[in-house]
DNA sequence: TTATAAAGTATTGTCGACAATACTGGAAAG
DNA sequence: CTTTCCAGTATTGTCGACAATACTTTATAA
Protein backbone atom coordinates (compact mmCIF):
# COMPACT_ATOMS: atom_id res chain seq x y z
CA UNK A 1 0.00 0.00 0.00
CA UNK A 2 1.25 3.10 -1.10
CA UNK A 3 1.02 6.33 0.92
CA UNK A 4 0.64 10.06 -1.11
CA UNK A 5 0.02 13.38 -0.54
CA UNK A 6 -3.78 13.96 -0.92
CA UNK A 7 -4.33 16.16 -3.86
CA UNK A 8 -0.80 17.30 -5.43
CA UNK A 9 0.39 14.80 -8.16
CA UNK A 10 4.02 14.73 -8.53
CA UNK A 11 4.23 15.97 -12.17
CA UNK A 12 7.10 14.01 -13.02
CA UNK A 13 7.22 14.92 -16.77
CA UNK A 14 9.81 17.11 -17.47
CA UNK A 15 7.62 19.24 -19.54
CA UNK A 16 5.75 19.93 -15.85
CA UNK A 17 8.67 20.69 -14.50
CA UNK A 18 9.39 23.33 -17.34
CA UNK A 19 6.48 24.95 -17.53
CA UNK A 20 6.25 26.33 -14.19
CA UNK A 21 9.42 27.51 -14.44
CA UNK A 22 8.36 29.13 -18.02
CA UNK A 23 4.73 30.33 -15.98
CA UNK A 24 6.78 32.11 -13.63
CA UNK A 25 9.06 34.37 -15.65
CA UNK A 26 6.26 35.19 -18.27
CA UNK A 27 4.28 36.32 -14.91
CA UNK A 28 7.06 38.36 -13.06
CA UNK A 29 8.17 39.41 -16.08
CA UNK A 30 11.09 38.08 -16.45
CA UNK A 31 10.25 37.59 -20.42
CA UNK A 32 8.87 40.46 -21.29
CA UNK A 33 5.11 40.64 -22.58
CA UNK A 34 4.56 40.93 -26.52
CA UNK A 35 8.15 39.64 -26.58
CA UNK A 36 8.49 36.48 -29.13
CA UNK A 37 9.62 32.89 -27.63
CA UNK A 38 11.99 30.98 -29.44
CA UNK A 39 11.76 27.21 -29.28
CA UNK A 40 15.51 26.61 -30.06
CA UNK A 41 16.27 29.05 -27.61
CA UNK A 42 14.04 28.20 -24.30
CA UNK A 43 14.91 24.35 -25.09
CA UNK A 44 18.43 25.13 -24.45
CA UNK A 45 18.25 27.26 -21.88
CA UNK A 46 16.09 24.51 -19.69
CA UNK A 47 18.40 21.15 -21.32
CA UNK A 48 15.53 19.91 -23.00
CA UNK A 49 14.83 18.75 -26.29
CA UNK A 50 12.08 20.36 -28.27
CA UNK A 51 9.41 18.29 -27.58
CA UNK A 52 8.57 18.92 -23.61
CA UNK A 53 9.33 22.26 -24.49
CA UNK A 54 5.82 22.69 -27.26
CA UNK A 55 3.72 20.58 -24.60
CA UNK A 56 4.68 23.09 -21.99
CA UNK A 57 3.76 25.76 -24.80
CA UNK A 58 0.78 24.33 -25.40
CA UNK A 59 -0.61 24.64 -21.83
CA UNK A 60 0.67 28.05 -22.02
CA UNK A 61 -1.08 29.20 -24.51
CA UNK A 62 -4.34 27.10 -22.57
CA UNK A 63 -3.89 29.38 -19.69
CA UNK A 64 -3.58 32.78 -22.27
CA UNK A 65 -0.08 33.77 -21.08
CA UNK A 66 1.18 33.09 -24.80
CA UNK A 67 -0.80 33.80 -27.97
CA UNK A 68 1.00 30.99 -31.36
CA UNK A 69 -0.14 30.99 -34.74
CA UNK A 70 0.59 28.65 -36.76
CA UNK A 71 4.12 28.16 -38.46
CA UNK A 72 4.82 31.75 -37.10
CA UNK A 73 5.61 30.72 -33.15
CA UNK A 74 4.46 32.40 -29.74
CA UNK A 75 4.88 35.81 -28.66
CA UNK A 76 4.17 36.60 -24.41
CA UNK A 77 0.60 37.65 -24.52
CA UNK A 78 0.51 41.81 -24.66
CA UNK A 79 -1.36 43.26 -21.70
CA UNK A 80 -4.00 45.76 -22.05
CA UNK A 81 -6.60 47.65 -20.26
CA UNK A 82 -9.23 45.89 -22.43
CA UNK A 83 -7.56 42.71 -22.03
CA UNK A 84 -7.91 43.16 -18.07
CA UNK A 85 -11.54 44.32 -18.54
CA UNK A 86 -12.61 41.21 -20.70
CA UNK A 87 -10.87 39.32 -17.50
CA UNK A 88 -12.83 40.55 -14.83
CA UNK A 89 -16.24 40.64 -16.30
CA UNK A 90 -16.15 36.37 -16.70
CA UNK A 91 -14.15 36.28 -13.00
CA UNK A 92 -17.09 38.21 -11.27
CA UNK A 93 -19.62 35.73 -12.93
CA UNK A 94 -17.37 32.59 -12.88
CA UNK A 95 -16.67 33.40 -8.88
CA UNK A 96 -19.75 34.33 -8.19
CA UNK A 97 -21.44 30.91 -9.52
CA UNK A 98 -18.05 29.42 -7.11
CA UNK A 99 -19.46 31.42 -3.95
CA UNK A 100 -23.01 30.14 -4.73
CA UNK A 101 -22.27 26.40 -4.95
CA UNK A 102 -19.69 27.09 -2.03
CA UNK A 103 -21.80 28.02 0.18
CA UNK A 104 -23.76 24.82 -0.43
CA UNK A 105 -21.12 22.23 -1.26
CA UNK A 106 -18.25 23.48 1.24
CA UNK A 107 -17.87 20.81 4.28
CA UNK A 108 -18.37 22.78 7.27
CA UNK A 109 -14.75 21.60 8.05
CA UNK A 110 -13.49 23.30 4.84
CA UNK A 111 -15.13 26.40 6.09
CA UNK A 112 -13.15 26.07 9.69
CA UNK A 113 -10.08 25.52 7.74
CA UNK A 114 -11.15 28.51 6.03
CA UNK A 115 -11.76 30.81 8.78
CA UNK A 116 -8.46 30.14 10.19
CA UNK A 117 -6.68 30.88 7.28
CA UNK A 118 -8.95 34.01 7.18
CA UNK A 119 -7.43 35.07 11.07
CA UNK A 120 -3.72 34.01 9.90
CA UNK A 121 -3.49 36.59 7.08
CA UNK A 122 -4.75 39.40 9.34
CA UNK A 123 -2.07 39.07 11.77
CA UNK A 124 0.30 38.78 8.77
CA UNK A 125 -1.32 41.88 7.20
CA UNK A 126 -1.00 43.49 10.32
CA UNK A 127 2.92 42.84 11.09
CA UNK A 128 3.78 43.50 7.33
CA UNK A 129 1.77 46.39 6.11
CA UNK A 130 1.51 46.62 2.13
CA UNK A 131 4.21 43.99 1.54
CA UNK A 132 2.41 43.49 -1.78
CA UNK A 133 3.65 39.91 -2.17
CA UNK A 134 1.31 38.38 1.23
CA UNK A 135 -1.00 40.51 0.24
CA UNK A 136 -1.57 39.07 -3.15
CA UNK A 137 -0.89 35.47 -2.14
CA UNK A 138 -3.00 35.51 0.32
CA UNK A 139 -5.24 36.86 -1.91
CA UNK A 140 -5.57 34.32 -4.26
CA UNK A 141 -4.96 31.68 -1.71
CA UNK A 142 -8.56 32.57 -0.13
CA UNK A 143 -10.23 32.62 -3.66
CA UNK A 144 -9.03 29.34 -4.64
CA UNK A 145 -10.22 27.49 -1.97
CA UNK A 146 -13.73 28.93 -2.41
CA UNK A 147 -13.36 27.90 -6.49
CA UNK A 148 -12.15 24.55 -4.91
CA UNK A 149 -15.46 24.77 -2.50
CA UNK A 150 -17.76 24.58 -5.41
CA UNK A 151 -17.13 21.22 -6.27
CA UNK A 152 -17.62 21.82 -9.64
CA UNK A 153 -14.44 20.67 -11.79
CA UNK A 154 -14.83 22.43 -15.06
CA UNK A 155 -15.30 25.63 -12.70
CA UNK A 156 -12.20 24.40 -10.60
CA UNK A 157 -10.43 24.35 -14.07
CA UNK A 158 -11.38 27.38 -15.85
CA UNK A 159 -10.28 29.29 -12.83
CA UNK A 160 -7.63 28.03 -10.86
CA UNK A 161 -5.90 26.55 -14.36
CA UNK A 162 -6.57 28.86 -17.30
CA UNK A 163 -7.29 32.30 -15.96
CA UNK A 164 -5.44 32.91 -12.77
CA UNK A 165 -1.91 32.57 -13.99
CA UNK A 166 -2.77 36.14 -16.53
CA UNK A 167 -4.62 37.54 -13.28
CA UNK A 168 -1.41 37.63 -11.44
CA UNK A 169 0.28 38.46 -14.24
CA UNK A 170 -1.24 41.89 -14.44
CA UNK A 171 -0.82 41.99 -10.96
CA UNK A 172 2.70 41.79 -10.95
CA UNK A 173 3.23 43.63 -13.86
CA UNK A 174 1.07 46.67 -13.51
CA UNK A 175 2.03 46.64 -9.60
CA UNK A 176 -0.97 46.15 -7.89
CA UNK A 177 -0.60 46.00 -4.10
CA UNK A 178 -1.76 49.12 -2.92
CA UNK A 179 -4.17 50.32 0.21
CA UNK A 180 -7.14 48.21 -0.95
CA UNK A 181 -5.63 45.34 1.31
CA UNK A 182 -7.59 45.78 4.51
CA UNK A 183 -10.73 46.13 2.65
CA UNK A 184 -10.45 43.69 0.80
CA UNK A 185 -9.65 42.07 3.96
CA UNK A 186 -13.41 42.37 5.49
CA UNK A 187 -14.61 40.99 1.82
CA UNK A 188 -12.98 38.52 2.56
CA UNK A 189 -14.21 37.84 5.63
CA UNK A 190 -17.74 38.73 5.21
CA UNK A 191 -18.10 36.22 2.02
CA UNK A 192 -16.94 33.72 4.11
CA UNK A 193 -19.61 34.09 6.51
CA UNK A 194 -22.44 34.29 4.28
CA UNK A 195 -20.65 31.03 2.74
CA UNK A 196 -21.02 29.86 6.28
CA UNK A 197 -24.49 30.40 6.85
CA UNK A 198 -25.10 28.68 3.57
CA UNK A 199 -26.49 32.14 1.95
CA UNK A 200 -25.48 31.14 -1.11
CA UNK A 201 -26.97 34.28 -2.90
CA UNK A 202 -25.87 36.49 -0.48
CA UNK A 203 -22.29 35.11 -0.88
CA UNK A 204 -22.87 35.36 -4.91
CA UNK A 205 -23.74 39.00 -4.53
CA UNK A 206 -20.42 39.90 -2.32
CA UNK A 207 -17.76 38.09 -4.02
CA UNK A 208 -19.35 39.74 -7.19
CA UNK A 209 -18.56 43.50 -5.45
CA UNK A 210 -15.51 42.33 -4.10
CA UNK A 211 -14.28 42.01 -7.61
CA UNK A 212 -15.90 44.77 -9.12
CA UNK A 213 -14.26 46.59 -6.30
CA UNK A 214 -11.11 45.12 -6.95
CA UNK A 215 -11.48 46.21 -10.89
CA UNK A 216 -12.36 49.28 -9.73
CA UNK A 217 -9.10 49.49 -7.69
CA UNK A 218 -7.09 48.44 -10.98
CA UNK A 219 -8.78 51.17 -13.26
CA UNK A 220 -7.38 53.55 -10.61
CA UNK A 221 -4.36 53.01 -11.07
CA UNK A 222 -3.97 52.14 -14.38
CA UNK A 223 -5.38 56.03 -15.29
CA UNK A 224 -2.87 57.15 -12.46
CA UNK A 225 0.27 55.95 -14.84
CA UNK A 226 -1.28 56.80 -18.03
CA UNK A 227 -0.99 60.55 -16.97
CA UNK B 1 -2.50 40.01 -52.22
CA UNK B 2 -4.04 37.32 -51.14
CA UNK B 3 -7.85 36.50 -51.02
CA UNK B 4 -8.94 34.65 -47.61
CA UNK B 5 -12.32 33.73 -45.91
CA UNK B 6 -13.34 36.30 -43.31
CA UNK B 7 -13.34 34.45 -40.19
CA UNK B 8 -12.20 30.91 -40.31
CA UNK B 9 -8.23 30.55 -40.89
CA UNK B 10 -6.50 27.61 -42.84
CA UNK B 11 -5.27 25.56 -40.14
CA UNK B 12 -2.73 23.91 -42.70
CA UNK B 13 -0.60 21.95 -39.77
CA UNK B 14 -1.71 18.22 -40.21
CA UNK B 15 -2.07 18.38 -36.21
CA UNK B 16 -5.57 20.50 -36.80
CA UNK B 17 -6.50 18.62 -39.61
CA UNK B 18 -6.31 15.33 -37.39
CA UNK B 19 -7.96 17.78 -34.45
CA UNK B 20 -11.49 18.16 -36.16
CA UNK B 21 -11.92 14.17 -37.26
CA UNK B 22 -10.63 12.72 -33.59
CA UNK B 23 -13.12 15.60 -32.41
CA UNK B 24 -16.13 14.32 -34.53
CA UNK B 25 -15.49 10.59 -33.86
CA UNK B 26 -15.47 11.81 -30.30
CA UNK B 27 -18.60 13.55 -30.03
CA UNK B 28 -20.08 11.24 -32.72
CA UNK B 29 -19.75 8.59 -30.37
CA UNK B 30 -17.30 6.66 -32.93
CA UNK B 31 -14.68 6.36 -30.26
CA UNK B 32 -16.62 5.02 -27.47
CA UNK B 33 -16.61 7.61 -24.43
CA UNK B 34 -14.53 6.27 -21.14
CA UNK B 35 -12.26 4.13 -23.55
CA UNK B 36 -8.66 4.15 -23.84
CA UNK B 37 -6.95 6.05 -26.63
CA UNK B 38 -3.39 4.01 -28.30
CA UNK B 39 -1.63 7.08 -29.41
CA UNK B 40 0.32 4.18 -32.07
CA UNK B 41 -3.19 3.11 -33.31
CA UNK B 42 -4.70 6.29 -33.69
CA UNK B 43 -1.04 7.81 -35.31
CA UNK B 44 -1.40 4.90 -38.08
CA UNK B 45 -5.12 5.71 -38.70
CA UNK B 46 -4.38 9.13 -39.76
CA UNK B 47 -1.38 8.37 -41.04
CA UNK B 48 0.40 10.99 -39.34
CA UNK B 49 3.57 10.46 -36.86
CA UNK B 50 2.83 10.65 -33.04
CA UNK B 51 4.30 14.32 -32.25
CA UNK B 52 1.33 15.96 -34.41
CA UNK B 53 -1.31 13.48 -32.91
CA UNK B 54 0.10 14.40 -29.15
CA UNK B 55 -0.81 18.55 -30.36
CA UNK B 56 -3.99 17.21 -31.21
CA UNK B 57 -4.73 15.40 -28.40
CA UNK B 58 -3.55 18.22 -25.89
CA UNK B 59 -6.32 19.95 -27.87
CA UNK B 60 -8.59 17.71 -26.43
CA UNK B 61 -8.09 17.68 -23.50
CA UNK B 62 -8.00 21.70 -23.64
CA UNK B 63 -12.02 21.29 -24.45
CA UNK B 64 -12.42 18.25 -21.76
CA UNK B 65 -13.37 15.88 -24.72
CA UNK B 66 -10.38 13.69 -23.05
CA UNK B 67 -8.68 12.82 -19.58
CA UNK B 68 -4.83 12.66 -19.91
CA UNK B 69 -2.72 11.46 -17.17
CA UNK B 70 0.99 11.58 -17.08
CA UNK B 71 2.61 8.15 -18.24
CA UNK B 72 -0.34 5.99 -18.66
CA UNK B 73 -2.24 7.85 -21.17
CA UNK B 74 -5.73 8.92 -22.38
CA UNK B 75 -9.01 8.21 -22.05
CA UNK B 76 -12.12 10.05 -23.60
CA UNK B 77 -14.11 11.28 -21.22
CA UNK B 78 -16.89 9.53 -19.19
CA UNK B 79 -20.27 11.69 -19.77
CA UNK B 80 -22.10 11.75 -16.49
CA UNK B 81 -25.28 12.86 -14.99
CA UNK B 82 -23.24 15.31 -12.51
CA UNK B 83 -20.81 15.99 -15.69
CA UNK B 84 -23.97 17.57 -17.59
CA UNK B 85 -25.15 19.46 -14.18
CA UNK B 86 -21.56 20.85 -13.64
CA UNK B 87 -21.58 21.63 -17.44
CA UNK B 88 -24.52 23.86 -17.49
CA UNK B 89 -24.22 25.61 -14.61
CA UNK B 90 -21.40 27.01 -16.31
CA UNK B 91 -23.17 28.10 -19.58
CA UNK B 92 -25.96 29.45 -17.55
CA UNK B 93 -23.27 32.13 -16.01
CA UNK B 94 -21.41 32.77 -18.96
CA UNK B 95 -23.96 32.85 -21.70
CA UNK B 96 -26.04 35.10 -19.40
CA UNK B 97 -22.63 37.55 -19.48
CA UNK B 98 -22.75 36.83 -23.48
CA UNK B 99 -26.07 38.03 -23.69
CA UNK B 100 -25.68 41.34 -21.42
CA UNK B 101 -22.55 41.51 -23.73
CA UNK B 102 -23.92 41.58 -26.67
CA UNK B 103 -26.89 44.10 -25.89
CA UNK B 104 -24.45 46.39 -25.77
CA UNK B 105 -21.70 45.60 -28.30
CA UNK B 106 -23.56 44.10 -31.53
CA UNK B 107 -23.40 46.17 -34.08
CA UNK B 108 -27.18 46.83 -35.57
CA UNK B 109 -26.47 44.68 -38.55
CA UNK B 110 -25.23 41.65 -36.66
CA UNK B 111 -28.34 41.66 -34.98
CA UNK B 112 -30.11 41.90 -37.97
CA UNK B 113 -28.33 39.36 -39.68
CA UNK B 114 -29.31 36.95 -36.66
CA UNK B 115 -32.93 37.92 -37.27
CA UNK B 116 -33.07 36.47 -40.49
CA UNK B 117 -31.19 33.58 -39.32
CA UNK B 118 -33.98 32.45 -37.15
CA UNK B 119 -36.37 33.65 -39.91
CA UNK B 120 -34.44 30.97 -41.68
CA UNK B 121 -34.29 28.10 -38.86
CA UNK B 122 -38.55 28.80 -38.12
CA UNK B 123 -39.26 28.05 -41.89
CA UNK B 124 -36.70 25.22 -41.87
CA UNK B 125 -38.03 24.52 -38.59
CA UNK B 126 -41.58 23.81 -39.49
CA UNK B 127 -40.31 21.86 -42.76
CA UNK B 128 -38.52 19.01 -40.88
CA UNK B 129 -40.39 18.85 -38.11
CA UNK B 130 -38.29 17.02 -35.39
CA UNK B 131 -35.02 16.19 -37.32
CA UNK B 132 -32.57 16.69 -34.65
CA UNK B 133 -29.60 17.80 -36.94
CA UNK B 134 -30.77 21.07 -37.88
CA UNK B 135 -32.45 21.68 -34.38
CA UNK B 136 -29.37 20.79 -32.61
CA UNK B 137 -26.95 23.08 -35.45
CA UNK B 138 -29.24 25.84 -35.75
CA UNK B 139 -30.07 26.12 -31.76
CA UNK B 140 -25.75 26.15 -31.62
CA UNK B 141 -25.76 28.76 -34.42
CA UNK B 142 -28.01 31.11 -32.41
CA UNK B 143 -25.85 30.94 -29.53
CA UNK B 144 -22.70 30.82 -31.31
CA UNK B 145 -23.07 34.30 -32.71
CA UNK B 146 -24.78 35.83 -29.57
CA UNK B 147 -21.53 34.60 -28.21
CA UNK B 148 -19.48 36.10 -30.68
CA UNK B 149 -21.70 39.28 -30.06
CA UNK B 150 -20.01 39.90 -26.92
CA UNK B 151 -16.88 40.68 -28.18
CA UNK B 152 -14.74 39.30 -25.59
CA UNK B 153 -12.01 37.21 -26.77
CA UNK B 154 -11.88 35.31 -23.73
CA UNK B 155 -15.62 34.00 -23.22
CA UNK B 156 -15.73 33.10 -26.48
CA UNK B 157 -12.91 31.34 -26.10
CA UNK B 158 -14.07 29.71 -23.07
CA UNK B 159 -17.67 28.60 -24.64
CA UNK B 160 -17.10 28.34 -28.52
CA UNK B 161 -13.45 26.40 -28.11
CA UNK B 162 -13.52 24.79 -24.98
CA UNK B 163 -17.00 23.92 -23.83
CA UNK B 164 -19.03 23.71 -26.86
CA UNK B 165 -17.83 20.56 -28.01
CA UNK B 166 -18.67 18.95 -24.93
CA UNK B 167 -22.42 20.38 -25.02
CA UNK B 168 -22.76 18.31 -28.32
CA UNK B 169 -21.30 15.13 -27.37
CA UNK B 170 -23.87 15.55 -24.25
CA UNK B 171 -27.09 15.82 -27.01
CA UNK B 172 -26.14 13.50 -29.73
CA UNK B 173 -24.85 10.46 -27.59
CA UNK B 174 -27.16 11.07 -24.82
CA UNK B 175 -29.78 11.69 -28.38
CA UNK B 176 -31.39 15.11 -26.86
CA UNK B 177 -33.33 16.48 -30.31
CA UNK B 178 -37.23 16.40 -28.84
CA UNK B 179 -39.99 18.50 -28.26
CA UNK B 180 -38.68 21.23 -26.90
CA UNK B 181 -37.97 22.47 -30.42
CA UNK B 182 -40.24 25.18 -30.94
CA UNK B 183 -40.24 26.63 -27.81
CA UNK B 184 -36.44 26.98 -28.03
CA UNK B 185 -37.33 28.87 -30.96
CA UNK B 186 -39.77 31.43 -29.23
CA UNK B 187 -37.15 31.76 -26.90
CA UNK B 188 -34.11 32.56 -29.27
CA UNK B 189 -36.46 35.03 -30.34
CA UNK B 190 -37.39 37.04 -27.00
CA UNK B 191 -33.69 36.66 -26.24
CA UNK B 192 -32.41 38.51 -29.91
CA UNK B 193 -35.63 41.12 -29.18
CA UNK B 194 -33.87 41.55 -25.61
CA UNK B 195 -30.75 42.52 -27.46
CA UNK B 196 -32.11 44.69 -30.11
CA UNK B 197 -33.91 46.89 -27.50
CA UNK B 198 -30.28 47.36 -26.45
CA UNK B 199 -31.76 45.38 -23.09
CA UNK B 200 -29.13 43.32 -22.06
CA UNK B 201 -30.24 43.00 -18.20
CA UNK B 202 -33.31 41.30 -19.66
CA UNK B 203 -30.98 39.07 -22.81
CA UNK B 204 -28.79 37.79 -19.59
CA UNK B 205 -32.42 36.73 -17.46
CA UNK B 206 -34.09 35.06 -20.25
CA UNK B 207 -30.87 33.56 -21.60
CA UNK B 208 -30.34 31.78 -18.38
CA UNK B 209 -33.85 30.86 -18.42
CA UNK B 210 -33.53 29.27 -21.26
CA UNK B 211 -30.44 27.11 -20.51
CA UNK B 212 -32.35 26.56 -17.10
CA UNK B 213 -35.18 25.06 -18.98
CA UNK B 214 -32.89 23.32 -21.78
CA UNK B 215 -31.10 21.45 -18.45
CA UNK B 216 -34.36 20.84 -16.77
CA UNK B 217 -35.15 18.94 -20.27
CA UNK B 218 -32.40 16.70 -20.65
CA UNK B 219 -32.58 16.22 -16.71
CA UNK B 220 -36.26 14.35 -17.83
CA UNK B 221 -34.73 12.55 -20.62
CA UNK B 222 -32.60 11.14 -18.44
CA UNK B 223 -34.47 9.93 -15.51
CA UNK B 224 -36.95 8.30 -18.25
CA UNK B 225 -33.65 6.33 -19.72
CA UNK B 226 -32.87 5.75 -16.14
CA UNK B 227 -36.21 3.73 -15.18
C1' DT C 1 14.19 56.40 -54.34
C1' DT C 2 10.69 53.18 -53.78
C1' DA C 3 8.74 48.94 -54.63
C1' DT C 4 8.98 44.30 -56.06
C1' DA C 5 11.14 39.85 -56.46
C1' DA C 6 14.31 36.33 -55.43
C1' DA C 7 17.68 33.98 -52.76
C1' DG C 8 19.25 32.83 -48.27
C1' DT C 9 18.54 32.13 -43.42
C1' DA C 10 16.09 30.88 -39.45
C1' DT C 11 12.13 28.89 -37.23
C1' DT C 12 8.37 25.80 -36.91
C1' DG C 13 6.16 21.24 -38.06
C1' DT C 14 6.96 16.37 -38.56
C1' DC C 15 9.26 12.04 -38.41
C1' DG C 16 11.46 7.67 -36.67
C1' DA C 17 14.15 5.78 -32.90
C1' DC C 18 15.45 5.40 -28.07
C1' DA C 19 14.65 5.79 -22.92
C1' DA C 20 11.61 5.73 -19.02
C1' DT C 21 7.50 4.45 -17.06
C1' DA C 22 3.27 1.76 -16.50
C1' DC C 23 0.51 -2.43 -17.37
C1' DT C 24 0.28 -7.85 -17.72
C1' DG C 25 1.11 -12.47 -16.62
C1' DG C 26 3.13 -15.96 -14.04
C1' DA C 27 5.93 -17.84 -10.25
C1' DA C 28 6.93 -18.13 -5.43
C1' DA C 29 5.63 -17.52 -0.66
C1' DG C 30 2.15 -17.22 2.91
C1' DC D 1 -6.27 -20.30 -2.61
C1' DT D 2 -4.82 -15.67 -2.07
C1' DT D 3 -1.27 -12.37 -2.09
C1' DT D 4 3.11 -10.51 -3.26
C1' DC D 5 6.90 -10.07 -6.09
C1' DC D 6 9.20 -10.23 -10.36
C1' DA D 7 10.09 -10.46 -15.30
C1' DG D 8 8.27 -9.39 -19.90
C1' DT D 9 5.63 -6.49 -22.79
C1' DA D 10 3.53 -2.41 -24.37
C1' DT D 11 2.85 2.49 -24.09
C1' DT D 12 4.23 7.07 -23.13
C1' DG D 13 7.94 10.66 -22.82
C1' DT D 14 12.01 12.46 -24.98
C1' DC D 15 15.52 13.13 -28.35
C1' DG D 16 18.01 14.54 -32.68
C1' DA D 17 17.43 15.14 -37.59
C1' DC D 18 14.78 16.37 -41.70
C1' DA D 19 11.02 18.87 -44.31
C1' DA D 20 8.04 22.77 -44.87
C1' DT D 21 6.99 27.31 -43.98
C1' DA D 22 7.94 32.10 -42.67
C1' DC D 23 11.09 35.95 -42.14
C1' DT D 24 15.29 38.78 -43.83
C1' DT D 25 18.31 40.61 -46.94
C1' DT D 26 19.88 41.69 -51.25
C1' DA D 27 19.41 42.74 -55.90
C1' DT D 28 16.74 44.39 -59.73
C1' DA D 29 13.39 47.22 -62.08
C1' DA D 30 10.13 50.96 -62.33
Amino acid sequence: MEVLSPIAKPAVTSADRVLVQIQRAVVEGEIAAGSKISEPELARKFNISRAPLREALARLERCHLIERTPNAGARVVQLSYQGLIHLYQIREELEGLACRLAAEYMATEEIEQLQSLLDQHLSHQRVREGESYYQEAGDLDFHYRVILGSKNPYLINMLCDELYYLVRMYRVQMGMNGPRVSRAFDEHKAILTAIGNRDGELADLLMRRHISASRKNIEIKLAQQEK
